[in-house]
DNA sequence: TATTGTTATACTCTATAACTATA
DNA sequence: TATAGTTATAGAGTATAACAATA
C-alpha cells in the first residue's frame, strides 16, 4: 500500500496551479475570488447576486464587499432588475471584460508552459477525467 | 476563449475528493490534518516536529495541539531524541498504523469507485500528469 | 547566538443571524 | 410570508511573536 492518495495528488497540483496564478492575477490587480467572479460574468450577466454567489460557491454576504470593490474599479455594474426591484443584475463593463481576458490569457500561457511536452490528446483526456471526478 | 481554466478544474476535482473523504475519515474519528499526519508517519517516523510540520505544509505551532490529540488517543508517540534533547521524534503506534490503514483502505475504495470505467493505463497517466503539475 | 517545542496573540477567512425593502 | 441585498457579529482557521530549554 504505497501509492499516494488521489486526493493528495489533486490537492498538490491545485496548490501549485493557484500559486502560479497568484502573480499573474496580482499583475491585473485581481484577487482569486475577483477573478472567479469575472470568469462567471464573462459569458453572461448574473440574474441576482444570490444566484451569482450560489454559482461560484461564495457566501452571499461576503460577495457584497467583493462586488463593491469591483464596481468601484469600474469592472462591473449592478443594475436594478426592472421586473423585481429587490434584485440586482450583475454585469461586466467593457473594462471588466478586458481585464478578465488579460488575466485569462496570462493564465492560459502559464498552463501551457506547465504542460509543455504533453500531447494535446492527453491534455484533452486529463480535462475529461478531471471534469468526471468533479461531477456529483 | 471558452475552455475552462485548468486551475478551476483541478480545484473542483479536489473539492469533490475531499468531500468524499470526509465521512470516511470521520468513521475513523480522524480530521483531514490528522490523516495527513498519519500518512506522513506511516512510512517512517519524523525526526522532529519542525520537520514534520515542514513536510506536510502545516504550521509548527498549530501542529502541537494536533499531536496532543493524536498522542492522547494513543495513535502516535513523541519520543525525546537522545542525540538532541530539544527535539522529539514522532512515530506511529501500532494502533495509529492500523487506524491509518483502515482509513487509507476506505479512501482507496472510494477513489476506485469514482474512477470506475476508466482504463488502468489512463489512471496511471492521470497520476503521472498530476505529479508533474505538482513539481516545482 | 541559533534552534526546538511551546504558548499567547493577532489576523484572515468564513459562516450565521438580523435588518430593510420589496414581493 | 418569503426573498434579495445588506450589515454586524461570531467562529474557525491561520500566521506571527515571544518564551524556556537546549544546542
Amino acid at each position: 500500500m504505497s501509492e499516494e492518495d488521489l486526493g493528495a495528488l489533486l490537492a498538490r497540483a491545485t496548490r501549485r496551479l493557484l500559486k502560479e496564478e497568484q502573480p499573474l492575477l496580482a499583475a491585473q490587480e485581481l484577487s482569486m475570488w475577483a477573478y472567479i467572479v469575472l470568469s462567471r460574468l464573462a459569458s453572461s450577466p448574473a440574474e441576482t447576486q444570490l444566484s451569482l454567489a450560489g454559482e461560484i460557491g461564495y457566501d452571499k454576504s461576503r460577495l457584497i464587499g467583493l462586488l463593491d470593490g469591483l464596481e468601484g474599479e469600474g469592472l462591473l455594474r449592478r443594475e436594478p432588475d426592472p421586473a423585481d426591484r429587490r434584485a440586482k443584475i450583475v454585469a461586466l463593463t467593457a473594462l471588466g471584460q478586458a481585464r478578465y481576458e488579460a488575466a485569462r490569457l496570462a493564465i492560459r500561457e502559464m498552463e501551457m508552459r506547465l504542460l509543455d511536452g504533453v500531447e494535446e490528446t492527453e491534455i484533452v483526456r486529463l480535462r475529461q477525467l478531471l471534469a468526471g471526478l468533479s461531477a456529483e
